[in-house]
DNA sequence: TTGACAAAAATCGTATACGATATTATCATT
DNA sequence: AATGATAATATCGTATACGATTTTTGTCAA
């Protein structure tokens, strides 16, 4: 037989996947800072093992561009400009127009339902760190049944670049309060059926978020 | 001082990535094919050094799409289905229409006349395993100006994804006729500053291509 | 012959060890 | 005192070695 390989995948627990996990969970909620470097010998003795689950931990957030490489200097947290949040935003609204409008001829009832129910549930939440977590749930929720599993994981990779900034925002309760009456505007045009409607809405939703996010690091920046 | 890095980044061969290159060169060329198990000590021996650099050779292709893990059962070529090549150019659709849209308005006289000059060579080529190349490099450079570098990084990445595939339609003169047409037109609708008409044209370039591809994917398939 | 089980081989995943490179500290010189 | 060269230190990058998991092979009974 010619050389193949069953293509069964097989659960098992891989520490490179674990070391991955929890720092961009670090990295997502501000633990971790931009340009702080992350030495290999201190990461793995923080985790009991040695430096090369380490290092194919950080190979993988590299490519997520969490982390910035710099030969023979180590890695760090990467950091963002106001430049590529603009960029990153305006990929999201490529994508995940392009996204919404695949999905909304499959949406469910049950979808619609569950997508209302995570509103409510960012509504009553009170950790902030939480809220970028369930936003993301329910943007994903809506797109999911477009069934396209790499743009979703791109779009994921996106989403979680801009994260960590968005916090900054998301405590100040005016602009949690105006995305939520946006994404209940987005449903029910999803709900309705009116796919350009709900694009436009997304569209314009993600285009205040940018535009709010761009000032603040220009601000900062000077 | 605050724990810093000084981000300057310095020229230095890293073997991991002479490793990712050329592995990936040859899964474009079509010499390595889907589904073929990528053995460590096997590409570990063929380039002189240990398993290390090979699995974060592999790690970095695994995030291109271009390989696949299996835990504790290695790696093989990553093999794409006609629903995942339509979802990838529909990524492309999004965001080089995108890219060029952004491009026009920056566009200069010296990038015109490169990227006819590149049409032309393309035409000249006689190796059809370059006309992959060349073509990325057209489409490239008429983005380039966009200043939009994570883009590009990820259009990059699609273009590659598909690339080992197209290479079956370019054998055919008649198809690469066709395109070199379409490029031309996207070319001039580009000089003359028409923005709009250049990426609808760009549009159905990429999804004529996308038609054909899936066309004959599912019929292999069958 | 077929199927189930066990032993053997192959392959992967990771720890340890060490050389290479970069950064910091020390010291002589102007 | 400032500057530049040199030594010491820290950190990275990779080879070697070995245990863990999986796949294959071999054996035996039904």
């Amino acid at each position: 037989m010619p050389p193949s390989l069953a293509p069964l995948p097989k659960a098992a627990p891989q520490i490179t996947e674990v070391i991955a996990n929890t720092l961009r969970a670090e990295i997502l909620q501000g633990l971790l800072k931009s340009n702080l470097p992350l030495r290999q010998d201190e990461i793995a003795e923080r985790f009991g093992v040695s430096k090369i689950p380490v290092r194919e931990a950080l190979y993988q957030l590299k490519a997520e561009g969490l982390v910035t490489f710099f030969p023979n200097r180590g890695a760090v947290v990467a950091a963002l400009s106001s430049a590529e949040v603009d960029e990153i935003y305006a990929m999201r609204i490529a994508l995940e127009t392009l996204a919404l409008r695949r999905a909304i001829p499959h949406l469910t009832i049950a979808n619609l339902t569950q997508a209302e129910a995570l509103l409510d549930a960012i509504d009553q939440e009170k950790a902030v760190a939480q809220w970028g977590e369930l936003n993301w749930e329910f943007h994903a929720l809506l797109y999911q049944p477009a069934n396209l599993p790499r743009l979703m994981e791109w779009v994921r990779i996106l989403h979680i670049n801009v994260a960590r900034y968005l916090v900054i925002f998301l405590v100040g309760l005016e602009y949690q309060a105006t995305s939520q009456r946006e994404h209940r505007a987005i449903l029910e045009a999803c709900r309705q059926g009116q796919t350009d409607i709900a694009v436009t809405l997304l569209e314009e939703h993600l285009q205040a978020a940018a535009n709010k996010l761009v000032a603040f690091l220009q601000q900062r920046a000077s």
